[in-house]
DNA sequence: AAATTGACGTGACCAGAGTCACAAGCAATT
DNA sequence: AATTGCTTGTGACTCTGGTCACGTCAATTT
């Protein structure tokens, strides 16, 4: 479907360029639905061009060589990825689906790629993306690296829960991963995290609130476990 | 200790830099020696600088909350890292320790940054290094997500060997890690990687060729592992 | 030469995570 | 209302990998 300027302007990285260079671009871009499920960048897969969510949740899921599968990151709206893409011609090293409906924005490599050269804006986002997302991954292999499964999953829950709330005593997680998805991204069986769960909420240290919505009512605890200084 | 601009165009990254680019650069630097198992960069640290290393092997180690340590990468001579520091004012995501003596030149980021802005080549050579690097932490990744713990050591030795060296039927590990250090990568324990070893070695897998060399006899095989077609 | 250090090897034991099987709850669809 | 599909909850059994406690061996230091 054709993307207009302004569609493109809802981004934040293209949001600050010149509404020539949009114009330039929109041509470029295209508008796409993807059911839950879907796949969405296809790893293995020289990819022509960079995704950009529009609305719905995207998930980047890596896959072991003998099938399983890993998750590692959620794209939410406004955001972009498949970023490699604009750095080299390699493949993608993972997968990304749509954990709900999605609509996303594919907009072609190499004209976004002249437009980062000649932006010091668009660079530097990107290159701080980049930077970003080798610290969630080191956090992420940080806590693959623990040997107790609570705390893996009181550490998940931690890094889920928004930068901003992490100063207060509670706060909460909109749309909490399902147990097998953080299952998946720990690296241990679903009905161990529900295990662990089911001993955070008889503490009364988190609570699900509806579908969608699990409040950390004593985030201070979970810290506490996060970091090995008590045990569930 | 000071730095001649010769000494910095002995890197790959800055090799390609006019001779007057690299005079500006040379009073930013600094050549340390490190002793084996010292600490080279430092995590949780805003570095100003970013590390070349000219002689001996770094590695790149996390550390989890509890303590224990997790191996991530090597560094090589002629490499760099702590690259992270050109495009955020956070800190380093992990420790740089030297796993052999080693001499590294530090240069200020500041200064680098400017090159960098200003030079597409070296944009090109760190934005390929960090979008390289995001591609080596998912294999890495995706290697701490299999279940059989072989399978595992397989994919990690996979990995160590050079690329070059993938397509014939056996190949080398110079310099191979210790048990140990393969343990923490793989987040096993060390007995359970000299297992593994006795496995591989007693079916002609690979073999030991005095202490710094490591033979892969059966690449095929090792690879078939690795991928879960077979068990050890 | 003796002592020290660090890497590797190996057996025994056991806590803990995976697996399997099944049930219950909830939402969307027919 | 019934069906289907997905998520969560729970018990019982299995088995693997961690831990501990040793040895061995080679290299280096004293």
């Amino acid at each position: 479907m054709q993307v207009t300027p302004e569609l493109l302007s809802r981004f934040t990285l293209l949001k600050p360029l010149p509404r020539q260079v949009l114009e330039g671009l929109a041509p470029h871009a295209s508008l796409v639905r993807h059911a839950r499920r879907e796949v969405v960048v296809r790893a293995g897969v020289r990819e022509d061009r960079v995704c950009f969510l529009f609305e719905g949740r995207l998930q980047g899921v890596g896959h072991t060589i003998d099938g399983r599968e890993v998750g590692l990151y959620f794209v939410e709206p406004g955001d972009f990825c498949g970023e490699l893409a604009l750095f080299d011609d390699n493949p993608q090293p993972e997968f990304v689906i749509a954990t709900a409906a999605a609509s996303v924005v594919f907009l072609a490599r190499n004209p976004l790629r002249e437009v980062m050269l000649n932006s010091s804006s668009v660079s530097n986002i990107v290159g701080r993306k980049l930077a970003e997302r080798v610290r969630q991954m080191t956090e992420q292999r940080t806590l693959l690296g623990l040997s107790n499964i609570d705390q893996r999953v009181c550490g998940q829950l931690y890094l889920l829960i928004k930068d901003g709330q992490r100063q207060v005593e509670s706060g909460e997680i909109v749309n909490p991963p399902t147990h097998q998805e953080i299952a998946i991204m720990l690296n241990i069986s679903r009905e161990r995290v529900t295990r662990a769960f089911q001993a955070l909420q008889s503490r009364r240290i988190v609570r699900r609130d509806g579908p969608g919505r699990l409040v950390i009512i004593d985030l201070n605890s979970l810290r506490r476990f996060a970091r090995g200084e008590e045990e569930l």
